[in-house]
DNA sequence: TATACGTGGTG
DNA sequence: TCACCAAGTAT
């Protein structure tokens, strides 16, 4: 592309105009810029702003954090999903105390060391907190960087991010680099969207390749799509006088660090849940003997390549004692809340509040 | 380089 | 209903 003055000065006019009022563009504190850009990972604007509010309100500076037990991190990242973000939040706010005097660094490659900080992320604390010309490539980025070079490879290729890193480099002005990164992501995000971006309003469409050649539905390349796998599961929630069992998922699972009643996979689109074999995987799994109670719901939900029928069933404890390797706890319906669940889990002891209530 | 990691909104 | 998508990182 050439003629990049003219491209900074209609993109900054056409951002001072429309930009979106978010609550991390009101401030150049790189703590608040941190957080936002972690929870932002892969994950909606509209989803993040409630959290992005809570968490500040809970946790108002990188000391504040840093002092944080764990399992309040995850309680108030419950819900927003992909939760080591949250884990390494907490690990990054030790380290920034611990090794950078509490001050945020602004080098993008000492920022890189940081848990969960990664390319991407640095250049956006970078240049959004402190104003340094560093380069930033993501999903809003990239569909308009390849759109503006008219790149028709793959942008996700080793080979298409170097072209892409290379041109986030090179579009970048003398000064106000991080104003000019935001506004080309805020247009990526409202106007050169993945279906019918909206270029008739476009202010750069004189820049753009793709425009000239009409090839917009075809640029950015679509990565290949995801196989989805149906799989059947059983949630239960076995009761002990007034108490259910809830389970810590360990590390190698999904929702690592997170509570969840006892869950597993069961033979596929079984109509009928087979009881006795559901009670000797209980048994097996815990140590318990239980009394299976009646199914209460079945859920369905997606997560990453499955699609998951999730049965519901409540059971209560006749015998046994629990076995050891699991963190296991017998809480009352009333503190579900003090521990971060899992979707599952969540969903599971909303129907079990309502029930007690 | 490929895969795991979550969830909710949208057409 | 369902495929696609969202301010990526770690391994």
């Amino acid at each position: 592309m050439k003629n990049f003055p003219t491209f900074h000065r209609k993109l900054l006019a056409w951002y001072a105009d429309s930009a979106r009022d978010l609550p991390w563009r009101r401030t150049h504190d790189p703590y608040r810029i941190w957080i936002s850009e972690i929870m932002l990972q892969q994950t909606t604007v509209v989803a993040v702003i409630p959290y992005f509010e809570r968490f500040l309100a809970r946790f108002p500076s990188v000391d504040a954090l840093a002092a944080a037990d764990e399992t309040n991190v995850l309680r108030l990242w419950e819900g927003l999903g992909y939760y080591s973000r949250a884990k390494n939040l907490l690990r990054a706010a030790k380290a920034v105390v611990e090794k950078h005097h509490g001050q945020f660094p602004s080098d993008i490659e000492v920022l890189q060391t940081l848990p969960g900080i990664g390319r991407y992320t640095a250049g956006a604390i970078a240049s959004f907190a402190f104003d340094i010309p560093a380069p930033i490539v993501e999903a809003n980025t990239l569909r308009l960087y390849c759109r503006l070079l008219g790149y028709q490879s793959d942008p996700r290729s080793s080979v298409g991010q170097k072209v892409l890193w290379t041109f986030a480099e090179a579009v970048l002005p003398k000064t106000g680099p991080g104003r000019l990164n935001q506004a080309l992501m805020e247009l990526g995000a409202t106007v050169c969207i993945p279906k019918e971006p909206r270029c008739g309003i476009c202010p750069v469409s004189a820049h753009c390749h793709a425009f000239r050649d009409g090839t917009q539905s075809v640029v950015p390349q679509q990565k290949s799509k995801k196989v989805m796998t149906a799989i059947t599961e059983v949630s239960i929630a076995i009761r002990r006088g007034p108490k259910y069992l809830l389970r810590r998922c360990p590390l190698n699972e999904r929702w690592a660090g997170l509570w969840d009643f006892l869950r597993f996979e069961i033979a596929g689109d079984s109509k009928s849940v087979d009881t006795a074999h559901l009670t000797d995987t209980v048994r097996e799994r815990t140590g318990l003997i239980i009394e299976c109670g009646s199914q209460i719901a079945e859920l369905k939900h997606a997560v990453t390549r499955y699609r998951i029928t999730l049965k519901c069933i409540t059971a209560i404890r006749q015998d046994g004692r629990l076995k050891s390797g699991n963190d296991w706890k017998w809480v009352k319906p009333a503190d579900f809340q003090k521990y971060p669940l899992s979707v599952t889990g969540r969903r599971f002891a909303e129907l079990l509040q309502r029930d007690s209530m």
